[in-house]
DNA sequence: CGGCCGGTTGAGTACAATCAATTCTGGTGG
DNA sequence: CCACCAGAATTGATTGTACTCAACCGGCCG
């Protein structure tokens, strides 16, 4: 909430992402260059928002997108019979704040304590003109994007509860891996709740997921929100099966 | 699949979306200006693929994406279990052929005849970095992308199978009143498979919907593919309801 | 006419939602 | 230090919905 003019903190907005055409150029990296960093800091300011503060809602006017420093934010919409469905986590050097004909698509909170850049759009869009090398990590950024969205749909379309737990798992895994945090353990930093309303399914069934992963010798799970994966090998297979409850190796036939 | 270089067909490769942050800028439009769409069609080639085909698969090496002119291409996953799963439906004016260190993320396959340009991307990315005015124009449609995968998100995020079903109608019938086409009806491009798939049920349980929805009396199927809603408020009101089977109007307390 | 394909319908079952009770955990104050 | 509390998380019993498998329909083409 409080905003005050950008301070010594960083080296400006930052965006981590990978370059979809280049093959394997090095995978996830930070695309900006210092000095694009600069000049995006001259526009932007920093933000702090509590753990629980709701940063905008759906439908307000946009006026900036937000680039997280620290912490972890939620982009979220209401079903229209009330349940919340959680549309993304946002990390750090993520952006935030998607809109259509000028309003917010979602509305978005913080979930932890948050840093972030605020970016207002008429400042970004001059500076974006400016710079088709800016412009174009914008692009990768959003083509990361649309590839994420996409793996979120993907594993909602899935049906056994446990496969769409996993295959959240997999997710974070993935995200850890890349910005190559600790790889030995998944650390969660939402709770149970906003896993559920990812993965689309009731606190309860996302309760019994993990209670399945636990006594099928699978996970391991120590504070509620560290997972260590003790048997690799059953949790990919876990990610697609369809009704094989236990390990009755059912031939697969055809 | 024949390739042939660029004839006189239409003014060259053309991106329909809107703009993320000027206010009801006309809602979607053209984005490319006749200048932009000339220069594309430089770089540019036209496929056709037969009604079926499969234009490329996941993981092949990317060296071109495409711009729909006319038909419909699915872009879909196949799930470790074997399901398919659909990630979008493309029309004409749309991009695809998404990629993640030069190989395509998703299948695509023409579920009509399709004519699509043919966008080598070494040619296209020069072209990029010529213009930012260019991808500007990408940018919105990236957005609009993602603003389109998330709806599908949310609505795989719901329960009831007749809910989603609804979405879906009102997906496709969103996108063919943005595009300026008949409003009067829903014309479904795709089989019931297709639909099943996109929505994460099954086929029968597609059927069973759309009964579900013929029976209300809230709408009228014609050959299978020419939808029209009868009950518009009803048809709304079947988008976010959790239990109530018939119109039992238990009031919303709370 | 017969087969094939897209689509519909039917019966039985399995899975997760619901509602509710209970445990666990971390924080607060006596 | 411990009792207490509130919120998060787990567990239990029941019900409903959609999946599965299978039969059936109607149009289209050979």
């Amino acid at each position: 909430m409080a905003r005050r003019p950008l301070s010594l903190s960083g080296q400006g907005p930052a965006i981590w992402a990978v370059d979809p055409w280049s093959p394997a150029a090095g995978g996830t990296r930070q695309l900006l260059t210092t000095t694009e960093r600069s000049r995006l800091a001259a526009i932007a300011s920093i933000v702090q928002f509590r753990k629980g503060a709701v940063i905008y809602r759906e439908g307000d006017h946009v006026d900036a997108i937000f680039n997280v420093i620290r912490g972890v934010v939620t982009t979220y919409k209401k079903a229209p019979n009330g349940n919340e469905h959680i549309a993304a986590f946002l990390l750090s050097d993520d952006l935030f704040g998607l809109s259509e004909e000028g309003r917010y698509t979602n509305s978005a909170k913080a979930i932890t304590p948050v840093a972030a850049y605020r970016l207002p759009v008429i400042a970004l869009r001059s500076c974006l003109s400016r710079s088709a090398e800016l412009e174009f990590h914008i692009i990768c950024k959003l083509c990361q994007e649309v590839r994420q969205t996409q793996r979120h749909a993907f594993l909602l379309s899935q049906r056994r509860a446990v496969c769409r737990l996993v295959m959240f798992l997999q997710l974070i895994e993935q995200l850890q891996i890349s910005r190559g945090e600790q790889m030995d353990e998944i650390y969660l930093p939402m709770d149970r709740s906003d896993i559920g309303e990812y993965v689309g399914m009731t606190l309860p069934a996302v309760s019994r997921a993990f209670r399945s992963l636990i006594t099928r010798g699978i996970i391991k799970v120590l504070n509620g929100r560290h997972v260590r994966i003790t048997d690799r090998n059953g949790f990919e297979k876990m990610a697609g099966d369809s009704i094989e409850t236990s390990g009755i190796a059912q031939n697969p036939s055809s």
